[in-house]
DNA sequence: ATCGATGCAAAATTTTTGCACCATG
DNA sequence: CATGGTGCAAAAATTTTGCATCGAT
């Protein structure tokens, strides 16, 4: 595997853009953590300036770096799946906490053939699950 | 089947709501309609103030009458699977179309057991596919 | 040294809230 | 006719943009 820090200076100089201060922090702060709201982005980067952090976001879902989810009301922001791999989340109604799934090849499948039969060529997908985690019921 | 007006009746009722102007003009732009975004509702409810539309939506949500999407970037708004049969969507990346996807019960049955897997009780899902569509590709 | 990237400030957009008035039950 | 619902206006929150300056290659 490649160092995600590498690679994310690879897709960079591949695109001709330049490894700067902003990028590695926001990079830094998505690195290893939960789906976070832009907020909690801008928090966590405080150091750069907000509208910096909205064009890198942009910038970085441009280029496949980042991806948005919908939790609940708001999206959250985490690495797309080349840097950490394809999975869905469960959210819970009452605590809020998202709970990673492994990778399932059955859901993957069925959701190709689904798409297959509409002849559809599927690119990618996001799935949400509400309802109680463990702790809360 | 009720009539989806009856069941709107009937939901606002039995809450001890009233069944006004605002409420039924949202409705009637959602029922029927491909998902929109809150603008394009805002518009088409054009005789209701912004604020209400807000307020009703928020109001459709809590009582489970309207869902959110995350279509690209924005949300869009639909009714719920009380009002319109539970599905999903695909959404094209070239032309930003949606088309409905039917009913799959291996992919509601899989989804269940996953959730069962992890210990929690799932209440609702949400699915998004995107990708380029029989015409676009 | 060049050109892209950033900070700052301002604007645009989206969403929420307070309050007086209107309409529904 | 009592109360919940609405419009309007203002505020708050979120996101985008212009421009002078800074910094990566």
């Amino acid at each position: 595997v490649v160092e995600p820090v590498q690679q994310l200076k690879n897709t960079l100089r591949s695109n001709e853009l330049s490894y700067t201060l902003a990028r590695r922090t926001v990079f830094a702060a998505l690195l290893g953590s939960e789906p976070q709201s832009m907020n909690e982005l801008i928090w966590a980067c405080r150091q750069i300036d907000p509208a910096t952090v909205y064009r890198t976001i942009s910038l970085f879902e441009r280029l496949g770096i980042v991806e948005r989810l919908q939790i609940g009301w708001k999206y959250k922001l985490e690495l797309s799946d080349s840097f950490d791999n394809h999975h869905h989340h469960l959210t819970c109604r009452i605590c809020g906490s998202t709970i990673r799934l492994p990778e399932d090849q059955l859901l993957e499948n069925r959701l190709s053939a689904m798409a297959d039969a509409q002849n559809f060529i599927m690119q990618g997908h996001q799935l949400e699950v509400q309802g109680l985690c463990s702790n809360c019921h």
